[in-house]
DNA sequence: CATAAATGTGAGTGTGGACTCATTTTCTTG
DNA sequence: CAAGAAAATGAGTCCACACTCACATTTATG
């Protein structure tokens, strides 16, 4: 008698009416949870926020994990769209590369509240990460722009741009919009030197590394 | 009849027993705050940890609230005592600033495992919230390396700078022992050529801003 | 040693929140 | 329209966790 995990059944929508309402769960999940923290947001807030009984949401979510993981699954895919409109046009000069970065990350993280909480959440290993699907990504963009990096070297670097990104974010996030702008300023001057110095020939990144010895 | 809200009452430890279990209570809390995250640690498995009953924690720490907020001041005064001692010495090269900073910051987060936990909580207003205090006294020190810098851009530098080192230490945290030195000095180069241009007089700094236009 | 104060204990209580289900309402299809 | 499928509902169950309390043990003091 194989005692199997007992396969949970998530209810596909099969009507226009349940497509909508796995949307506007969706929606309200990520408000939710974007406001209140993933912890403290309830299955009854999110349900009450979508306009939609408790009951409905455990229909196409049976349980906190499954939606959440519906989420992320939501955001990898808007994120390879994004990237791959990065990827197909031209290399950038450095400058209008972070620029173009800062700008859109800002745009899709203005829409998508509840990111940065699922960024921080720990999550099924074969499940893709969201932090490691950007890594990659930009990882590929900054070893177009210089051949001369080596993979890892690449991806080490695009970790921490893309941590030093997650930080303004956050900082944007407190910030009174007037102080916004000089921030993104601010971080865009900051990333530009870096990836200045990261991406040219090898030999001057090395000499400047060699200087602080 | 004044209906007061309820004082609670944290006993205070009279014998150097309770003043060890105070001091063992409040490092439990750290560890399982720090392993498990905020919401997630327990009561029970912080007072398991300390070796203490349920109920031995509760006479110190009437609530989880009142033990965080203990945990936060400690910290605190522990943050003021390091920064006094930096503003104490001679203000140094900004690559040496730098590397002390990065260094101290280190060591510091490594021996206080629920810092950036708390870092990320909120807090009520009067008591001084963590990054508030690092904020004014960074500010304070790259005030005197550069005093032409307004007040208000010496603060703006140092949220910037302190938000770069708080994600320089979330990826330590994730890294193998190995690949902690690379990124280490990564963050004291990127930091040093940020400071170099933040601190220079005036006219440079202006120069190369307007450059990005 | 007697007494009281400080400290320690863990079973027990209350509650909020994840999750269930019997039932009803709405839609689709022939 | 009939009848079945999809979707909606919310009262109710269950459990983990914050917090209490009556009582036990240890320590300080004269």
């Amino acid at each position: 008698m194989p005692s199997h995990p007992a396969p949970v059944r998530r209810r596909v929508p099969q009507q226009e009416r349940g497509e909508r309402r796995v949307a506007r769960l969706l929606e309200a999940a990520a408000c939710v949870i974007g406001e209140a923290g993933y912890d403290a947001a309830t299955m009854s807030a999110i349900a009450g926020r979508a306009g939609a009984s408790i009951g409905s949401l455990y229909q196409f979510f049976p349980n906190k994990e499954i939606l959440t993981e519906a989420l992320r699954e939501q955001y990898c895919e808007e994120l390879r769209a994004l990237w791959s409109s990065f990827e197909a046009s031209d290399p950038l000069r450095v400058e209008d590369l972070v620029k173009k970065l800062v700008g859109e990350t800002i745009v899709f993280l203005d829409n998508r509240p509840a990111f940065l909480n699922l960024l921080a959440l720990p999550c099924k290993p074969k499940n893709t990460s969201l932090r490691d699907l950007l890594r990659d990504r930009l990882a590929r963009i900054l070893h177009r722009s210089a051949p001369h990096l080596s993979e890892s070297r690449a991806w080490f670097v695009a970790a921490v741009v893309l941590q030093v990104m997650k930080g303004m974010n956050e900082l944007y996030a407190e910030l009174e919009r007037i102080k916004r702008r000089a921030l993104v300023r601010e971080y865009e001057g900051l990333l530009t030197d870096y990836l200045e110095v990261q991406l040219k020939p090898l030999r001057f990144a090395e000499q400047r590394r060699a200087k602080r010895g």
